[in-house]
DNA sequence: TATCTTAATATGTCTGCACAAATTGAGGAT
DNA sequence: ATCCTCAATTTGTGCAGACATATTAAGATA
């Protein structure tokens, strides 16, 4: 017996270190909140709390009645903050430029509605844009709006502001889905990023609900050489 | 004054509805969690732990003494499930297939080595293996190895078991940083993921640590179509 | 044997209290 | 005006106890 563990940051620490030297192996049960208070020298409420964060941190498995296992298959999770470009750009000790390319409103074509939950036939507004790191294209970001979901929509002025950017300010918590891939750079978008057609291009789809309503879907697709990182 | 609001669920349903319907605006300092609590008619920790949840996922920035804010740019974070690779393809619903490729202890090359940190001329092990779903390329691995930080790799054969699952079972979990990008098919990728030299391709860099030693290096480079999801 | 009921148990969370730690803002000294 | 010191304020966390809830295992019933 050591001494105390005080805090629930020590009892993490403990616990996690049991695991990594395998004395909790994998599917291994461990012993309940109640004992563990006891050997560590301090309350169940400190233990729970070192406990759960570890299990949302996906180490360990806890279910009621069944006590707490450590994790056959440690799920690495990872999260990635997904980026506001300006102050990504920025961040990165660039200056940040911005062009709108185009804007308008129609009916999103059949696989851009059907994703976006929207009656076929309904319009919404596309907008166009470029996002520029010192002066050179970053990322071109084509998305489509749901004007039903946004009243304020009609006071953004996209010319001065992107839509990602107000959105964030305009419309901003909200679930949604993401998803990222690479597609080969078409024509267009070669020449608006300023590369070769063809090149390997790195992309972010992300579709975004207010509760069953869909606000906007967006396609962010990156200039060459792009990598998302993030740390565990 | 509604109905006391009982846990800290009900309590961050209710702030983050201000949040969501602009009563408390970006930027602004919201009430302390003593008022909170007094208002909602429960106890300070219970809205303690609503609002250190909030602020978790980004929402509120906290800071002792200042207060609580409300995120002016509320960081869109995102969790994604680092792939383990048979499991990501058996909940496809396909059959997960493996094969080893090439395996050799040498120096490795000097980015990698200055990656992982090793002094130059250090052995380390590189595997390189191809996941299969349903019998065709799923994703390549190609992974160096530092076998001072693990001492049995000397029992793991991979031949059997792929070196994604081995150390997911047998390195100590650690830290790690990681970054996604898409890179165009070399003429050998491309030969051994069945696919067009010069496709998009999805890739995956992850380095691994054990406190100050780098574990492992590896780039999983996806077939073509590959999509990583997430939700937020 | 198979199924339903019930009790035991481990985690989940609330309460009220106390103190710790960080940060700020006011006031004083230079 | 500038810098430093110190106290007030706010969140962070610990503790003990209680009850809630999910889940399992044992026992009862058909």
């Amino acid at each position: 017996m050591g001494t105390p563990l005080r805090t629930w940051r020590d009892v993490r620490a403990e616990v996690l270190a049991r695991i990594r030297s395998r004395h909790w192996k994998p599917g291994d049960l461990i012993p309940g909140e109640a004992d563990l208070a006891v050997e560590f020298g301090c309350a169940r409420a400190t233990v729970n709390r070192a406990l759960r964060d570890l299990a949302d941190a996906g180490l360990l498995d806890r279910k009621r009645r069944a006590g707490t296992r450590v994790a056959t298959h440690p799920v690495g999770k990872a999260t990635v903050a997904i980026p506001i470009l300006r102050q990504e750009v920025e961040a990165r000790g660039q200056s940040y430029g911005y062009g709108l390319i185009a804007q308008s409103v129609a009916p999103p074509p059949a696989d851009v509605a059907a994703r976006m939950r929207l009656t076929p036939g309904t319009d919404a507004m596309r907008v166009t844009a470029l996002h520029l790191a010192d002066g050179r294209p970053y990322a071109l970001e084509d998305r489509w709006i749901n004007a039903a979901a946004l009243p304020q929509l009609a006071e953004a002025d996209f010319a001065t502001i992107s839509p990602n950017e107000w959105l964030v300010a305009n419309a901003p918590l909200s679930h949604g889905d993401i998803a990222f891939s690479a597609t080969a750079a078409s024509p267009k978008i070669a020449d608006l990023l300023g590369c070769d057609r063809g090149t390997a291009l790195f992309v972010i789809d992300r579709d975004t609900w207010d509760a069953d309503r869909s606000v906007t879907s967006v396609r962010l697709t990156f200039a060459p050489g792009y990598r998302m990182r993030t740390s565990i």
